[in-house]
RNA sequence: CGCGGGGUAGAGCAGUUGGCAGCUCGCCAGGCCCAUAACCUGGAGGUCGUAGGUUCAAGUCCUACCCCCGCAACCA
């Protein structure tokens, strides 16, 4: 890098040769701005959809809300004030029909399977801070407050009509959209409705332009890309007014229109709004003006349409009549992000119920720890994309990345050190930043021949962006096989150094080798801590520290500072972290 | 003209604005002995779905085409 002599200044463009170009490109230096981390402590607020309560929890709805709770944890380790929101969508047919189903009582129904989400998410050591249910009478205020801000805008009108509804889109269809055998194209054995009845309508279509202009301003507000372009084709072919509600005597459930009995709110408009009612709109405006907006709707792909562009339309309607949801110059405050995650088959078929191949997390949790499944959902697939829930790829994700590499280093380090230095963390000078390793330590050409703690500094800069970015298996990628400090370059630093040997010539120079594993091992458990909370725990004990007491003080800065492992302190006996599995 | 995803090493995948085709696993050969038969190094293995086009330069941009996956219900 430092080295510029190949740089040519003024050779014609044209006779550049590949190569040539190729190291002018590796010239460009990554700029990380880096804050002090009181200034970016700020407010996080991060939401899972609303789940439809009509069976338990399954490996999907799991994949979600570990994202989140990632997410979530990776904030708080920040010292971020941070709110996360799960919960369950209680107002929809589909509720209605499986409570019919089991024959119990549509309340008495509710109330079970909402206990047992929310104990799902305990069990599996979710972090949500507050679970909302649609049947609350704070989301029913919130709802009312909102349908009179927007139709105060005008933007609730009532019409008759008689139109195709498809129960599979839970929407209406024009004639433009049905397929050549006059049916949905989405779901073509299903029978289209012909409903007919006077129902209220959004008018979405009035802020067709605002929403265009809000993806073309904001770039990032769908994520990934490829989801922006989807959902910014489908505003642009025509993006249409949304039935709101129904007829109270043909739905057994739902909010009811405010100052119109016989009609019910439907669907979206009213799940939407679950995401402002839990954080006090309609009830506590004090609340609502600490965490609104949220920070980020995580959401899978399916849904994209409502969350991008249903909602956004939705809030800046309201937000003509309610100073609430202004920003001081007058703006909607809508939510800053929306990612939406890919979904995954399960060994390689498609996640059915008839097929009978859902997984229960809770029973997974019993095959491998969960840290361990948390791990393989952002390893192996990457964050946004589909992929395919793989039990031999759990098994080899396990073998190779977390027993060889992290286990076994954390162990080695350990061993050598109590071995070495009498049971201790070696002393050394911990304010050395840089030091010899004795060969390459990166097997690229031009590799560092140095052991530089900015290396370490430099990765949590990476990892805090890209936890930052929802990538969180950009972030787990890094750590692992990052070009800077990582796993895989701590093991080789042991293969450089040959601490084993080095201990007779130069004890001074081991104990600065094993301190920088430890040390590293210690950095590395918190930048894990909101994948895999659990193991993080494990290796900072077997690193003889408390983990609780460290994050109590809640002082990130000090956490990731090099030289928290205290030299000379007591090291335990080791405990495999990871057991070779079939053993 | 329904919508979307995808075709890159044996398997699974990355490839930002065109600039030496990469990663993990597996395989082969060495090294090491601190460690969980773990760790490190080297190697083999590619017509980047096909055919055209733009360009000094295409996995990447353009055009056409082929193939695979998902789209009844359950369902992130």
């Amino acid at each position: 890098m430092a080295d510029s002599s190949y740089r040519t200044i003024g050779y014609p463009l044209s006779a550049l040769d590949r190569l040539w170009r190729y190291r002018l490109s590796a010239l460009t230096v990554k700029v990380v701005l880096s804050y002090p981390s009181y200034i970016m402590s700020q407010k996080y607020y991060v939401t899972t959809p609303i789940y439809y309560i009509n069976d338990k929890p399954h490996i999907g709805s799991t994949y979600t809300t570990v994202a989140a709770d990632v997410l979530a944890r990776s904030h708080r380790l920040r010292g971020d004030k941070t709110f996360f929101l799960t919960g369950t969508d209680e107002n929809s047919q589909k509720s209605m029909e499986a409570a019919e189903k089991s024959g119990k009582d549509i309340n008495v129904y509710l109330e079970e399977m909402a206990i047992i989400w929310e104990n799902t998410w305990k069990e599996l050591g979710i972090t949500f801070d507050d679970f909302i249910r649609t049947s609350e009478e704070r989301h029913h205020k919130a709802v009312n407050r909102f349908w009179k801000a927007v139709e105060a805008s005008g933007d609730i009108y009532k019409d008759t009509y008689e139109r195709h509804y498809c129960v599979g889109c839970e929407d209406f269809k024009t004639d433009s959209e049905l397929n050549e055998d006059d049916r949905c194209p989405l779901h073509p054995n299903k029978d289209l409705e012909l409903v007919q009845e006077e129902n209220y309508f959004f008018k979405a279509s009035a802020y067709k332009d605002d929403i265009l202009q809000l993806f073309h301003k904001q770039q990032d507000f769908v994520q990934p890309v490829k989801r922006l372009n989807e959902i910014r084709s489908y505003v642009k072919d025509g993006f249409a007014d949304f039935s709101i509600s129904r007829e109270a005597k043909k739905v057994s459930c739902g909010i009811p229109v405010p100052g119109d009995d016989s009609q019910r709110i439907y669907v979206w408009f009213d799940a939407l709004i679950n995401y402002m009612s839990a954080v006090g709109y309609g009830t506590d405006d004090e609340l609502f003006k600490k965490w609104w907006p949220a920070n980020l709707h995580l959401v899978g792909k399916d849904i994209i349409k409502f969350h991008c562009a249903l909602w956004p339309a939705m809030i800046m309607s309201a937000a003509k009549n309610d100073p609430l949801l202004q920003n001081e110059d007058g703006t909607p405050k809508l939510p800053e992000q929306i990612f939406a995650h890919g979904f995954f088959t399960i060994e390689g078929q498609k996640m059915s119920k008839s097929i009978g191949n859902v997984i229960d997390p809770l029973e997974l949790a019993v095959e491998y720890p969960f840290d361990v499944i948390r791990y393989f959902f952002f390893r192996e697939i990457g964050f946004g994309n589909d992929g395919d829930f793989n039990r031999a790829r759990i098994a080899e994700r396990y073998q190779s990345d977390l027993a060889n590499t992290l286990g076994n280093l954390l162990n080695r380090a350990i061993n050598m050190s109590r071995k070495y230095f009498d049971n201790r963390v070696p002393t050394c000078d911990t304010s050395v930043k840089t030091w010899d390793v004795g060969s390459l330590l990166s097997r690229k050409e031009g590799g560092r021949a140095t052991w530089d703690v900015e290396m370490v500094d430099t990765l949590w800069q990476q990892v805090e962006e890209y936890y930052d970015s929802a990538r969180i298996d950009l972030a787990l990628e890094a750590i692992w096989n990052g070009e800077n400090a990582s796993l895989i370059l701590a093991n080789r630093l042991v293969e450089e150094t040959q601490p084993f040997k080095l201990i007779k010539e130069d004890p001074e120079k081991t104990a600065l080798v094993l301190y920088t594993l430890l040390e590293f091992l210690r950095n590395v458990a918190w930048m894990i801590e909101p994948v895999m909370p659990n193991i993080s725990a494990d290796i900072i004990k077997q690193l003889g520290q408390d983990p609780k007491s460290e994050i109590s003080q809640n002082n990130f800065a000090n956490l990731k500072k090099w030289g928290g492992l205290e030299p000379g302190s007591d090291l335990p006996e080791p405990k495999i972290l990871f057991p070779r599995l079939g053993e």
